[in-house]
DNA sequence: TATGAATGAGGCTTCATTCAT
DNA sequence: AATGAATGAAGCCTCATTCAT
């Protein structure tokens, strides 16, 4: 065999994968697609392959389970969510004392639609049972920022900026308002009203200072010595 | 006939009718707990006739539909939460500022499980598409306290206790942090540390502090003239 | 509640009952109908409703699984052998001594198809690796004849009608022949002469006379002292 | 092309073709490998790939269909048995006139679970509808020996070692036990006890005498002239 | 030539709802 | 009035076989 021929099977080889890839995704697109569109309980694999143009049984040759595609949505978009924080983290830790709940506020309800329906999925992927593994993973996932975020909670509860709990609680809470933000966002009960963007905004403020001890309430959480 | 047979045909209807309703609440009870017990999605109208001490069929001679029982602990565990805010409303209203969004947390939070079924619940309800009228019954029942609301936010904002924004935006990002709360209590990726009771004090304060402006905070609220 | 209205009740739900029963032996002799009909593989339980003449739903009220379907049928049949090997048994005590094995044969050869459509079930039952607890239970009614055919053989020993091997050497290799001989019956390469009767009569023979030492060869076994 | 440019083409044909049975060999090899060690239901066309090491397709490339493999192999087994009794037929015509059954039994005893898939894979061709045509070669095969059989079976009958019935009726009885003897090893319901190899041997040798007239039973079938 | 991705028929099972008794 | 057997639509998944690269 030559090295050319070599070299020529194995881009035949990578264009393969690609295309693979390229399905898979498909699959994974068309999924999102109809749960926005209807309920969870009536996206079916049967439509999920019409949707994406391809067999049920092809599906198959991506996932192992139903449950393996939703799980997928799930774990690409918390990927989403701990890189965006991650980010955040950052830039508080270089002053920006409120940069990570903002962060995390903006990354989740940049979609809420999405977001929402990724919660409601875990919830049903947990109920059901399967995957305890995969899920362990995603949990795994979310917490990789827990110490960057502990050690800042930490630094501002020094500073004087953040109330003298533990630091978790701040963080807690925080993810706790943007979780019931995105909610709010489809509570028919009270979303008649005109334009969320506003509403979102003034929740969103108060997510990054909560839990500020008085003096540093209003300033949007900048970092007093700053 | 006479009135004395009348009056003990009389009695018996609403004898009757009596164990009617018992049994209708045993219908009930018997879904809420094994909702509490399993996956909604294993929760079959056999199992829960099984659980009530009655036939399948007669399950159906007191709700249309299997939605219609879901529906049902859906609305009174609306009505519940209703209540409570009324109470916590009028108590604010009598001065103490912070009563309606402490009552209203601590119904939510009283027992976590119940209040997150419930949202899941509802959530799959309106996804479903059915009982639309129904639904909308439940959001009117959930709107009632709105206007109270918006008056004791406006008074608020006159008074200069809370920040300048639609009277809306103050309850509407309680209720967020509210329903994070409760979701906060499950997610498992967090709460592997020890007691929630703290958190849970430490959000429900900031619930009732949030939105205040910057003078009124860490004061628990106390409307400012009392 | 009267007692003729308490006796009326119980006869109704004897009757449903009754009913009941008998639609589950419908879908039993249906299974049955068709395993003999086609290939195991091809009977379905779509099918075995269809033929059983009600909805596929239906069969689901009186098995758990196919395969348990499947199972009621390998132990009907069971049942029905080890039954008749007992009554063998039992004239074989009083002095027939052939009789068990005759009995055995006999009712293994009553309907060679049926034998060898259990043999069938059976091994795949077993192969598929449920039920290991109801093929447990079958095993143990087929081992229930073991100590009396142990004591038989013991007592044909020491008479020295049967050469002296542990005894259930000597049903075992009864039992061998019988299963082998229903096999040939369907063994399509060699079956193509004519009629079978006597080719089994002469395998029976060699069954009840399998194991004798020689001088009560060809008495077909009767008991030397009779 | 000189001729050694043909020479070197010849035989790298002949490579090829060389390779290409190997790897049929292997396919075979494997499909016997995954059937002893699970459940034929489990056992895929992929599941052979792999254990091959060559992809699906390739398969394809060396059977029609998966039954043809199955049938590769049974035939192959009948072929070593055909084989083992075609050597005990003319050993038994030099007078050891045991060695037929003796051969036979011990190439289907050789290895009981090789031999009872075997059966159950033909049982399962047959069944399907498939491959009748090649059903009827095995079918021949296995009947080649017949005419020796019945020869050999005629000349002991006129000896007056064998019981005078229709020559075919005494190898077929052989045959039967044969089959039970294997079926013997794996029913669970009686193999609990210890070994298994006495049980054989005692069943072995009924075989070899099987059909015998009276005065030469327990002579190990030794023909009564030699 | 070897590959393995794609296919889709077909199997098993669940469960909300109906209806005859 | 209460029952629970019957129903069948609909869902998930497997796998032998095909075919483009």
């Amino acid at each position: 065999m030559t090295s050319k021929s070599t070299n020529a099977s194995a881009e035949r080889i990578k264009e393969k994968k690609k295309l693979f890839l390229a399905r898979e995704q498909r699959i994974v697109d068309a999924t999102l697609k109809l749960l926005l569109e209807q309920s969870i309980d009536r996206v079916s694999v049967s439509k999920i392959a019409a949707r994406a143009g391809i067999g049920k049984g092809t599906v198959y040759k991506h996932f192992l389970t139903k449950s393996d595609i939703l799980f997928r949505l799930v774990f690409d978009y918390e990927k989403h969510i701990t890189q965006s924080l991650a980010r955040g983290i950052e830039q508080a830790e270089r002053g920006d004392s409120g940069a990570a709940a903002k962060a995390y506020f903006n990354a989740r309800l940049e979609s809420p639609e999405r977001d929402r329906l990724m919660q409601n999925l875990e919830t049903r992927l947990i109920e059901s049972g399967q995957l305890t593994e995969e899920i362990e993973e995603l949990h795994k996932l979310r917490r990789s920022n827990e110490d960057d975020l502990s050690e800042l909670m930490t630094k501002l509860i020094d500073r004087g900026v953040l109330e003298n709990v533990p630091p978790h609680f701040h963080y807690l809470a925080c993810l706790a308002l943007a979780q019931g933000a995105v909610e709010l966002c489809f509570n028919k009960s009270w979303n008649y009203r005109t334009d969320n963007t506003q509403l979102m905004e003034f929740i969103t403020n108060i997510g990054i200072t909560m839990g500020n001890r008085g003096q540093y309430r209003n300033q949007n959480s900048q970092d007093p010595e700053s």
